[in-house]
DNA sequence: TCGACAACCTAACGATCGTTCGGTAGTGTG
DNA sequence: CACACTACCGAACGATCGTTAGGTTGTCGA
């Protein structure tokens, strides 16, 4: 996990490898996958395009590697906060967990950020390849909420996870992290769905 | 707005430039815009790609068209229920634009979901073209919410329509409506974000 | 010192892309 | 009947794409 922790400017510390996969991550997020070409992705680290294939199989297999990299940050970053916020209270968990995804969502922009936006065009074999740990992530969120909120029915609860899975992974395409407090947002959100717009 | 009325399966009633929005709209929603070439969308209208030409400029021309009829259908549906909810209590406002917001988006699935999918990675001239509508929609939203909810400071408002739109327009994502119902899904969504997570 | 190997290179391949040119068939109007 | 016009088509253009083959360079353990 050496990669995620990574800030952006000192990218030439890192690695070939690890530089292709920032700088790819961050070309696939601002322009597209189909959009961004190798001989883009290459002249961003400085190599040529044949170079890549040195590191990696495929375009699409760096491209799997990327999206793999992303659910790792964010599954971790709930395992940490579930041991931590085991035995708070409902809306306190639920702060905690909303405060843990987007933190994992901008601290591994990128990465994170290819998931939201890019995935939905992400050929087959790299979306098979990927769809499984989603799954996992929205599965430990499902338990979650049904933790928090029993009274909820199986289709409202689906339907409200979904509303918030919504409204967290847009952030990634309208929040600047260095204009405005992340921790605001978190809690903004938090309150936001559990007491809802009229805030009280 | 003859087109945005048309339902799925009578298309080949359509005459050739209608029928070339309509499919090219899907494919571009189903496996994004560079990653639909003009030659799968001549197939798909029972055409060769040459004859699009006599139709649109260019292939970006074709997309500038298709975003723009997305963005008439909701900016239409807005307008009308805002005459219609006028004078009903905030809650009940809410829940009419909700309603208004998602039954556009999926009563013209193909024109509204490229919005949501397709508009990060569209070509700047494009975007340049299909911004202000966007813009313009995205006020008249800001300027509802405001007057349901005029205890909330304009950052906390901000961030609340942010929140509603990312939920909203992720449901073209996940939603099917030959599954589901639609109100159920429009009156969930209301609830949430007016009365919160927790359901009271 | 030498050979293996990682890291990169130049050059090119075939495929596919958006687009253009110069047509043709059908229709309706004068 | 001639003419214009709409709606299409076949064939090809140059550009760009992902990818591959076959080098070169530097490092490092034996």
């Amino acid at each position: 996990m050496a990669l995620v922790d990574d800030i952006p400017g000192e990218t030439d510390s890192l690695n070939g490898r690890d530089r292709i996969l920032l700088h790819a991550a961050q070309l696939f997020l601002d322009s597209g996958y189909a959009e961004t070409s190798l001989r883009t992705i290459a002249e961003a680290v400085d190599m040529r395009p044949a170079s890549i294939y040195h590191h990696f199989e495929s375009k699409d297999a760096l491209l799997a590697e990327i999206l793999d990299i992303g659910m790792q940050a964010v599954t971790a970053a709930f395992d940490v906060t579930y041991e931590e916020a085991r035995n708070a209270s409902g809306p306190q968990r639920l702060a905690a967990h909303i405060e843990a995804h987007l933190d994992a969502l901008f601290a591994h922009h990128a990465f994170t950020a290819a998931h939201v936006t890019v995935f939905p065009f992400v050929p087959t074999t790299v979306r098979d390849a990927a769809i499984g740990s989603r799954d996992a992530y929205e599965a430990q969120w499902s338990a979650l909420l049904a933790d928090i909120a029993p009274n909820l029915g199986e289709n409202s609860l689906r339907l409200t996870r979904l509303a918030l899975f919504g409204a967290m992974n847009s952030t990634v395409q309208w929040f600047d992290p260095s204009r405005a407090s992340l921790n605001e947002l978190s809690s903004s959100m938090a309150q936001t769905f559990w007491t809802g717009f009229r805030g009280d």
